[in-house]
DNA sequence: GTGATATCGTTGGACATCCAACGATCTTTT
DNA sequence: AAAAGATCGTTGGATGTCCAACGATATCAC
């Protein structure tokens, strides 16, 4: 079981050995090694990817895919607190304080304080919020569709649930 | 086609409905609303948890993730140019220099002048370049080992393909 | 050859992100 | 109720990342 990832990327090294040293072109296809086969590695490429691909449809609205989830989840929990919202959204709380001041000076959302606990905010969209949050949907909602085309609709139920299993197993303290 | 995911969406949404305002619990689990099943998110998600899991497996040795892959395109890729290498890692260039400037501090990477081009470097691993890669690789190892077990080994590869597919196709302009 | 263009690595500015530490507030202990 | 501890959002410092612009060098057009 220890050796499955590693000894497969032993082989495929052994398939794409490394260019000649003096004759690198800089459009050369590159020898990966072990990198060939890692999750990791490809889990960042195709995020930092998909990342870059969002911002650009969504471009000309001035809210990237990280605000559009933050958007999203006070959308769906009116109330919420920047801590639960930071969980949420797989981010540091500290993260949060900045990108809030922003979306508070666009007035897309605004910070209530609560009665119950006046250490904490109220997060709620305004309408121009739930605008915003609607017109980003609709531009999310292609950028998935052609997720969906790469992906492959029978796979990309499989597709999803590993990936949450990923971020729900290797979430906080990683059982061996 | 355009409307698959939000379709879907849509009544995962209606299916999750978000908590009543005032009870709101930290530990409450969050309505992700149409962000439960868009794979940009998951994706996010997954490729943070993934990171930090590294970042923890090789801690101790100071060389987190992102320096690892590049020890490895490195000693995979001997002579390689900065810019190859910061178009094979999926990074902009500049992100290298000061990344670079560490490994070459630390003694893991040399940096030589081409006279054929002598705009460029060829960079190479030191003999201490070699021992930190092959010392992280064991340890990525596990970490690889780890997210075999999650995936499970029959989905693996399948899995890995439709990665590096995301990466490929919305990699530079994503064609409709 | 000489001038226009392209590419290499660096710099500067702008963010996003993490962690550790803080004051304010809430909760638990005694 | 007072003291001790936990949690909320913020701050400060460090790092990683992108983009645009730059000087140095290479290549192309003529």
């Amino acid at each position: 079981m220890t050796r499955t990832a590693a000894a497969r990327a032993e082989q495929e090294t052994a398939a794409a050995p490394a260019l000649p040293e003096a004759a690198r072109d800089p459009a050369e296809p590159v020898a990966y090694g072990p990198l060939a086969e890692w999750v990791g590695f490809h889990l960042r490429m195709a995020q930092t990817a998909s990342f870059s691909a969002f911002a650009r449809e969504a471009d000309g609205i001035a809210v990237g895919p990280g605000r559009f989830a933050l958007l999203t989840l006070i959308g769906h929990n009116p109330g919420i607190s920047q801590t639960a919202l930071s969980r949420a959204n797989g981010r540091d709380k500290s993260t949060l304080t900045p990108a809030l001041d922003d979306l508070v000076r666009r007035g897309l959302v605004r910070r209530e304080r609560v009665a119950r606990d006046r250490r904490s905010y109220a997060l709620r969209l305004t309408p121009e919020g739930e605008a915003a949050l609607q017109e980003l949907t609709a531009r999310a909602a292609r950028h998935e569709a052609n997720l969906d085309r790469i992906i492959g609709p029978k796979e990309r139920a499989r597709f999803v649930k590993i990936l949450k299993r990923i971020a729900g197993e290797l979430g906080d303290a990683a059982g061996g």
